[in-house]
DNA sequence: GAATCGGATGTAATCGATTTCAATGGTGCC
DNA sequence: GGCACCATTGAAATCGATTACATCCGATTC
C-alpha cells in the first residue's frame, strides 16, 4: 500500500499553508497567480486527490445520490439508472444503488448516515415512517405512495391504460382481458382502474386475470384465456414481460397473434420492438424519467444546502406515455 | 431541517462519554451491562445514527464497493449488479455504480477519493494507467485486460464459443457464419477466436460478419446472410441481442428459424427463453458471476485492511458457461 | 507621511466519529 | 489488610479536509 498523499504534504512541498492549497483547488480566483502555480505544480507532482470523507465531513454533505429500487435485476430500471448516473456525474455527484427490500433498519441507515444527500425512490411499497424519517431531498419515480411526503414523477398510468383500451376498441375488439399486476402495487392497481374505466366507458366486455408482471404470469394467463368460453379477442397486459409470456404461450398452444388474439403490453422494453410479432405497447420514456428525476432531486439538494440563489429550474412534472402501434395487435375477427 | 443528532447528544442524555457510546455501538461486549442499557435507551430515544463520513474518516475506509461498467443501461449487467449489491449489503457495505466512460479525471478520482475501498470492474477497455493507479482491491469481471494488475473472473469465452460450434456441427451444419462483436472488445475477439478454432478443428466452412453485439447488427447480418451465395445453415452470434435481431430480420424476410437457418446466441438473457422461437444460447451465470466477484473483492478488502486473520475463502476462479439447447437450432437441411 | 483599504495568506477551530492511553474501582488472593 | 489484576470508563488525540478570523503588506487617499 502506497501511503496516501494528504493536503499537508502538498502544502509543505509548495511552501504554503493547507488553507491555501484547499483554496487553490476549490476557489482558485482567491489565490494569487504565482502561489496558484506553485500549488498546482505540487499537486501534480504528488498526485494528490482530495479525501472525500474528510471533505464530506467538514462540509456536511456527501455529494451522492441514492437510488432505491425494489429489485435491481429488473431490466426496466437499467435505463433509468443510466440516466440518473449521467446527470449526477455531470455535476460531480456519485451514485449509490441499493435494493429497497433490505430490511427496515439497514434502509433507515442508508438515508440517515449522512452518506447520501438526495434520494430517488422507485418503490411505493416501503413503510412511510421509514421514508419520511429520512428527512432528505427525495423524489418518487414511477411508483409512488401518497403517504410519502415527497414529490413524485411518472406517467399517468390511468390514462395510459385507457390508451390501450382505446386502441383495442378502435380495432373492433369488444371483449378484452386484462392481465393485471400484483394488487399491492400502485402501478398495477392504477392500470387496472384505468382499464376498467376505459372498458366501461366504451361498453366493452371486460375480464381481469390476476398476474404479477412476470413472463410466467403471462404464460399462465394465456392458458387461462384458452379455456375461456367466449375468448376475448384483445388482451391488455400490465407489463411487456407479461405480454411476451402470453404471446409465447399462445404460440406453443397453436394460437396466432394477432390472428386469434391481439395483445398489447406496457413499458416498451428494449425487446418489444424485435419480438415476433413485434409488440404493440405503451411506451414509458425511461431515459427522460431518470433524467428529469435526477434534475429534480439535484435541484432540491441545492435548495436544501442553501444554494438556492436561483430558483430550481422549471421542470415539467408529468411524463407523457404514448402508444406504440406494432404487429401484435390487429383488427378483431368477426 | 431537523438538526441531526450527534454522538455527543446521546452521550449527554445517557450520562456517559462519547467513547462509551461509540463502544456500545461497535463492541458492546466491552461495556458494562447497565451502561450498555442506558446508552441503548438514549440511542433509541434520540433516534441517533452514526455519521458515516466521520466514521469513514477516522477509520480510513469507506465501507463501499464501486462498480464500473461501460454502459449501465445494458441489461446484461442488471443481474450482476443485483448480485453484487446483495452480497455487499449482507456485510454492511454500500454500492456505488458509475459508467466507466466518464473521462479520465473523474474516473481516477472515483478510485482515489477514499470513498470506495474496493472495485468491481466490468470494462476491459480503460487506460491501464488509470486502473492500476487506483491502488485499491479490484477484480475484473466478465471483460478483462491483461494490462490490468488485478485478478479476473469470468467464463472461458474461447471454450464457450467452441461449445456453440460443436452444437451446430453435431446437428450436421457444415457452413457456419459468425456474427462477431466489436474488434476492440476482448470478449468479442476471444469468442471469435474460439469460433475459428472450433470450425477449423472440425473442418467447417466458416465466415465472419463484423457486428457490435446489438439488435441492429444482427438484423444487418441477416440481410447480408440472405445475399450469400452458399448460405450458411448455421449462425453463431456473439450476443443474444444480436441473435434476436438476426432471427427477427429473417422472419421479416420470409425465412424460417430453424427451418432455413439455425441460430445460436450468447449470454442467455432473460428473454432468450421466451422468444419465438426460444433461443439456443450459451448461458452465462450472471448471478453467480456477480456474487463470486463480490465475495472475492470483499475478501481482498478485508486483507488490505489487515483483518486477514483467516485467509480469504477458497473461491473457484472460473465460472462455467453451458449451452442451453432450445428451439432456434435444429438439424441442417441437406 | 499617516491612515485606510483590500487582497493574499496563515493560524487554528471545526466537522463527528473512533481509539489510545490513563485513571478508577472492585475483586480475589495471599 | 495490602496488592495485583482486570473490567469499565473518560479525556483527549486523531482522521484530513474546509473555513472563520486574524494578520500582513503594499497601494491609495488625504
Amino acid at each position: 500500500m502506497v501511503p496516501r498523499v494528504r493536503i499537508k504534504d502538498v502544502a509543505m512541498l509548495a511552501g504554503v499553508s493547507t488553507a491555501t492549497v484547499s483554496r487553490t483547488l476549490s476557489s482558485p480566483e482567491t489565490v494569487g497567480q504565482k502561489t496558484r502555480e506553485k500549488v498546482i505544480k505540487a499537486v501534480k507532482a504528488t498526485g494528490y486527490r482530495i479525501n472525500g470523507a474528510a471533505r464530506d465531513l467538514r462540509q456536511r454533505r456527501a455529494r451522492s445520490i441514492l437510488i432505491l429500487a425494489p429489485n435491481l435485476s429488473n431490466t426496466f430500471f437499467s435505463q433509468i439508472f443510466a440516466a440518473i448516473q449521467e446527470e449526477a456525474s455531470e455535476v460531480g455527484l456519485t451514485v449509490q444503488i441499493s435494493d429497497s427490500r433490505i430490511g427496515r433498519d439497514r434502509l433507515l441507515s442508508l438515508g440517515q448516515d449522512g452518506r447520501a444527500d438526495g434520494i430517488v425512490l422507485l418503490d411505493g411499497g416501503l413503510d412511510p415512517d421509514v421514508v419520511n424519517g429520512w428527512n432528505l431531498p427525495l423524489i418518487q419515480l414511477s411508483e409512488w405512495n401518497i403517504a410519502y411526503d415527497a414529490p413524485r414523477l411518472g406517467i399517468d398510468n390511468h390514462a395510459a391504460a385507457d390508451l390501450a383500451v382505446e386502441h383495442l376498441a378502435g380495432l373492433g375488439h369488444r371483449r378484452i382481458l386484462h392481465v393485471s399486476g400484483p394488487q399491492e402495487n400502485v402501478l398495477a392497481v392504477t392500470r387496472q382502474e384505468g382499464f376498467l374505466a376505459g372498458a366501461k366507458k366504451r361498453g366493452i366486455d371486460q375480464s381481469v386475470f390476476p398476474g404479477d408482471f412476470t413472463l410466467e404470469a403471462g404464460a399462465e394467463a394465456a392458458r387461462f384465456w384458452s379455456t375461456m368460453q367466449h375468448r376475448p379477442t384483445g388482451v391488455f397486459c400490465a407489463s411487456d414481460e407479461c405480454a411476451l409470456g402470453f404471446i409465447s404461450e399462445c404460440a406453443h398452444m397453436g394460437f396466432e397473434v394477432p390472428g386469434d388474439v391481439s395483445v398489447i403490453g406496457f413499458d416498451d422494453i428494449d425487446f418489444a420492438d424485435r419480438f415476433l410479432p413485434s409488440l404493440t405497447t405503451i411506451h414509458q420514456p425511461r431515459n427522460e424519467m431518470g433524467r428529469t428525476a435526477a434534475k429534480r432531486v439535484i435541484a432540491m439538494m441545492r435548495a436544501a444546502q442553501g444554494e438556492d440563489a436561483e430558483p430550481a429550474p422549471d421542470l415539467k412534472d408529468s411524463i407523457k406515455a404514448t402508444l406504440v402501434d406494432r404487429a401484435s395487435t390487429g383488427r378483431a375477427a368477426l
